[in-house]
DNA sequence: CCTGAAAACGAACGTTCGTGCTAATATTTC
DNA sequence: GAAATATTAGCACGAACGTTCGTTTTCAGG
């Protein structure tokens, strides 16, 4: 009955995967520098030389596209972040260094995307609804909720005050995180003149 | 030579001026909700029940308007913020607890746009360049600068210790307050929901 | 009342948006 | 190799975007 499908019994179904991925991979790369708002199927197609409806059919909708951008900026930043934090240390203050250490290593590159990322997507949609604000706003959740328990597992282990508000602290780590980011934005106007000058990005500098 | 005013003898000039107004203010409001990115002149004309074009020639382009947009917010920025702690309390820690205090206060309410204005608008026009981007780093420079002071104040009068340095406290501040507001939109789930069943404002709880 | 400028309007422009078709290719499976 | 299926291209749609144009309404000053 349905297109899509069904039959297909024990083959590998296909390398148009691979199509897929490389879109996911250069609209990741879209979304990280200019936001979500500067995904579109045409710029998309055109940047791929492909055409908007070939793009379109791997998806099927807008939104399918922006989720499966969103999971894969999640697959990194949870291969590159969280996992690597939460499995080679124990958790306990070591782990809490890891996670910010990982996570401002992310905004210092800055040319693959993840934290600078999910960001800027929060801002952008979280006064929204819909699917994909919900996801992100699952994932930043995540995030915290990671950070509260490495924080948590430090005072346990009486490597800080037992007084001290895990939930609170994760929060104004956080912050302060987020702050650095804020800094880096505002310290890159030359940065962002050059890179105006030669639109893309030439990596020239780190 | 200028298009504008020039000849003009004595006349008051127009009335339409409270029009401009009327436009830049249900425009921040937009802007100060759903992003800068969310403002167009469509949709403008719309809610104000007028034509595109009549609204278009009060500012000649849509960069205009947006200029215009943020102009309008940062007088509120200045004029609910910066200059009531600059004014009403002498430099020093006082100044300092002021400034913060305002800006959450803003935040809480969040019913005229302001802090979560310059917030939000910020993550968004960063990356790219252009005379908004410019304009909102210089604002929010200028916020950065007015913290620093006021530290630096309570600095020189002995309310804090000597050796704090003020650059970095003032960002660290600006970090807690951006945090704030990060924390407010993450548990605005609810509100968020019940806004998008009646959209638009209804101001049914607070 | 008349006049002339300011202000708002309605229609259209060219472009881009997301999204559907249908037909032509690749690719995989027998 | 042939049949079946997955993937792409081409074209068109309705809507919205910012913008321009010529016309009409509004309204203060003589």
């Amino acid at each position: 009955m349905d297109k899509k499908g069904g039959k297909g019994p024990a083959s590998g179904p296909a390398k148009g995967k691979k199509t897929q991925e490389e879109i996911i991979g250069r609209a990741m790369r879209i979304a990280a520098v200019e936001g979500l708002g500067a995904l579109s199927i045409g710029r998309l197609a055109k940047e791929l030389r492909m055409s908007k409806s070939g793009l379109f059919v791997h998806f099927g909708s807008k939104e399918k596209l922006e989720l499966a951008v969103v999971e894969g900026a999640y697959d990194i930043f949870s291969g590159r972040i969280l996992l690597p934090a939460q499995e080679e240390i124990p958790s306990g203050i070591e782990q809490v260094w890891a996670l910010c250490d990982l996570w401002l290593k992310f905004v210092e590159n800055r040319l693959l995307p993840g934290a600078y990322f999910f960001t800027g997507a929060f801002w952008e949609r979280a006064p929204q609804d819909g699917a994909i604000a919900r996801r992100i706003r699952q994932i930043i959740e995540e995030w915290l909720t990671a950070l509260r328990r490495a924080v948590d597992g430090a005072r346990g282990r009486g490597e800080i005050r037992r007084e001290v508000d895990a939930e609170r602290t994760a929060l104004e780590l956080n912050s302060l995180l987020i702050g650095a980011q804020w800094s880096y934005l505002l310290a890159d106007e030359d940065h962002s003149k050059a890179r105006s000058g030669n639109r893309g990005y030439t990596g020239h500098s780190i």
